[in-house]
DNA sequence: CTCTCCCTT
């Protein structure tokens, strides 16, 4: 029998009222694919079954018994040799080898590290944290995390004198890079995942080679380097490390079958629909299905189709549990991903690329991926950020495929065809090279490298660093462009973990009279956004938050919120429910602004508070953020001032529906329009005062008259 | 009159 159903969309963008579901079937086809399963080899290791690390103690064997078991453990000989052996040395690991949290151990056991310590990297700080937590346990001898195990991530540093093994994120020993450019703690670095290419790692890459030459030259002691990586672009990461030397772990992975489409399907969310109910109707209850889409009203759109439809009563199949994942989910909703699932249920979960890397979900027997992937893009001609919806590369797709082979074999439906596929990139591009490269220019400054000569192993494109370098020129950070060491103003505001922006702001506070108050806005702006907005009660919410909003923007609106919020104390949370102000953000946001208000405090500055003089704070502004001023011009358009590009105030803005004349913005955004984010409105008079060179060259068209 | 993928100091 053929499918029964046939999914109409409405274009691209599925429009649910429009939904419709058709007695006629037309099924999406798909071909088998030639050739094997996945382009590493892929296979069952051992015949007996042992149990994932994920698993835990399903079969209560000890904890020093599974280390045992694992793939790494044969080769702890050999591998302790090549470590001895070698200065750099690369590991490539899949998946379940074992290689981050046995190695270490090894080379602790033996001793290899001398007096100093071993440090692991990680891009995330959720995996350097229960990393490390796992390590400790296994490490026995009554000991916990802090002991001789430890980990340090932004505002939580759980070591000691004793520590030996040291979990960190990439960021945080670039941090420690800042303040000891050659590393002196470590006598072994290894840095984690790097085939995510994440920038932290690959100014990592050039920062450790630095440390390790310098370190030999001067005969301090010697810096080992080991790379871990699941790539397969050895050679690339070889020749950047002098040719080091390579060796290779097998893992402990599944065979994933791979199926294409016939013919293309341009409307991906309706396909997957499609294929999720034929999943559904052939295979057992218990096994579940992960879909790959691009981001939170697609998934909450189709999440809302399968709900629907499943519980059509002509629908063949166990009843479905259907779950949506997201980053700007609330992590209580995130959590239900994790329940078990009673036997004769179905789960789904409808995923962005969250769970391509950051969260592993076992049980998964079906992956659907629609190829699409929704990235932010740096243009450094136009200075513009660019969200777009676009293909995923070969690489990430074999990610997501990998995820359906976790814990037992799998099937991966690909809503496109095998040309397509060869079509793609083969990998993703390092973030470094579509990322804005102010901050990186900044840290490399602290060290006395000039980006445009650093050792990068693949260079950003050379635009993307001298508008690095016009922006902090502009800034006060460097005297001229070609630089390689900082101003004194540079160099307090490398002490900042802040967009360089944001760090002149904090600095020019005090001079306004205003630190209290921008340190709270700071804060703010440099978390993600304490504002809800369920589009279905914009109207209470806009009710509610009316006595936050302020006629000067955003910026004091935000500033107003936080002042209430601070003086809410312990009904915090429902304080946070009843405002529609995200709880997490908010609170990560008071973290933040008290680990900078000690820095300001370190750095001698004055906590001075302007009470209701708001004056001061939008002047203090402008003085990090004046290349972000557009001005309302005769036919009610706003221009920037700097690019001289159209936009317009996004209608999230209290400034929305107002107009005045100069805005200065946090941000622009280019969706569906060229849109400003985060306003406060400035008089004309300030920005020479507050840019004068800048001004000189940016000329203000007055159009008051109109 | 719209909405922001994922990370991190």
């Amino acid at each position: 029998m053929d499918s029964k159903y046939s999914l109409i969309g409405n274009g691209n963008k599925l429009n649910i009222s429009q939904f419709k579901i058709k007695p006629k079937p037309t099924p999406i086809l798909f071909n088998r694919r030639n050739g094997p399963s996945s382009p590493k080899k892929v296979k069952l290791n051992d015949s007996e079954s042992k149990p994932s690390l994920a698993n835990g103690n399903k079969f209560k064997i000890s904890i020093q018994e599974q280390r045992t078991k694992l793939p790494v453990y044969d080769k702890k000989n050999k591998l302790l040799d090549l470590i001895k052996r070698h200065n750099t040395l690369i590991i490539l690991g899949e998946t379940g080898s074992g290689k981050t949290t046995q190695i270490p151990q090894y080379i602790n056991s033996a001793r290899l590290q001398n007096n100093g310590k071993i440090a692991i990297t990680q891009p995330r700080r959720v995996a350097a944290v229960s990393i490390a937590t796992r390590v400790a346990q296994e490490f026995g001898n009554g000991q916990t995390v802090g002991d001789t195990v430890g980990y340090t991530v932004r505002f939580e540093d759980v070591t000691s004198k004793r520590t030996k093994i040291k979990y960190l994120t990439d960021g945080m020993l670039l941090r420690e890079a800042m303040f000891d450019n050659l590393l002196m703690e470590y006598t072994v670095i290894i840095l984690d995942e790097a085939h995510e290419r994440t920038i932290n790692t690959d100014v990592l890459f050039g920062i450790v080679k630095n440390a390790q030459k310098v370190r030999e030259s001067r005969n301090l002691e010697p810096l080992k380097i080991i790379i871990m990586s699941a790539t397969m672009d050895v050679d690339h990461f070889s020749k950047y490390f002098n040719n080091c030397q390579a060796v290779y772990l097998e893992g402990r992975t599944y065979p994933v079958n791979v199926f294409y489409t016939v013919k293309p399907h341009d409307d991906y969310q309706t396909a997957s629909v499609a294929t999720f109910f034929k999943i559904h109707r052939e295979a057992p209850a218990n096994h579940d299905v992960l879909i790959f889409l691009t981001g939170q009203e697609e998934i909450e759109a189709v999440a809302h189709q399968i709900r629907v439809l499943s519980k059509d009563p002509e629908v063949e199949g166990p009843p479905v549990r259907v779950c949506t994942l997201y980053a700007a989910q609330p992590s209580s909703q995130q959590m239900t991903v994790f329940n078990p699932s009673p036997q004769n249920l179905r789960k789904v979960i409808i995923s962005t690329n969250i769970a391509e890397t950051s969260v592993t979900i076992t049980g998964i027997k079906y992956i659907i991926d629609s190829g699409m992937v929704k990235a932010r893009t740096y243009h450094p001609a136009t200075g513009l950020e660019l969200l777009k919806v676009q293909r995923i590369s070969q690489e990430q797709a074999w990610q997501r495929t990998g995820r359906a082979g976790r814990d037992s074999e799998g099937t991966c439906y690909r809503l496109y065809t095998r040309s397509q596929f060869e079509m793609m990139q083969k990998s993703t591009i390092p973030e470094i090279q579509r990322a804005n490269l102010t901050s990186v220019a900044l840290q490399l400054l602290a060290l006395d490298i000039h980006a445009l000569y650093f050792d990068f192993m693949d260079k950003p494109p050379e635009d993307a660093i001298t508008t690095a370098f016009e922006q902090l020129k502009l800034l006060g950070a460097i005297d001229n462009v070609e630089s390689s060491s900082l101003t004194s103003l540079g160099e307090q505001m490398v002490k900042f973990p802040l967009d360089p922006r944001f760090s002149k702001i904090l600095l020019s506070a005090s001079n306004f009279g205003c630190l209290v108050e921008v340190l709270t806005i700071v804060s703010l702006l440099s978390v993600e956004s304490i504002l809800l907005s369920p589009p279905n009660k914009r109207e209470q919410v806009q009710m509610i938050r009316q006595k936050f909003f302020s006629a000067y923007g955003d910026h004091i609106t935000l500033l107003n919120i936080y002042r209430e919020f601070s003086n809410v104390g312990q009904n915090c949370r429902s304080w946070c429910h009843e405002h529609y102000i995200n709880m997490r953000n908010i609170l990560q946001a008071r973290e933040v602004r008290s680990q900078l208000e000690e820095i300001c405090t370190r750095a001698g500055l004055t906590l001075s508070s302007c009470g209701s003089q708001m004056e001061q704070v939008r002047r203090c502004l402008l003085t990090g953020l004046f290349m972000n001023v557009a001005e309302l011009h005769r036919d009610r358009q706003y221009i920037t001032l700097d690019k001289r590009q159209v936009v317009s105030i996004h209608p999230s803005s209290v400034l929305h529906g107002q107009q005045p004349h100069f805005v200065l913005f946090t941000e622009v955004v280019q969706t569906t329009k060229r849109y400003l984010r985060l306003l406060s409105t400035v008089e004309g008079e300030w920005l020479q005062e507050a840019a004068p060179d800048y001004f000189r060259t940016h000329s203000i068209k007055c159009a008051r008259e109109s």
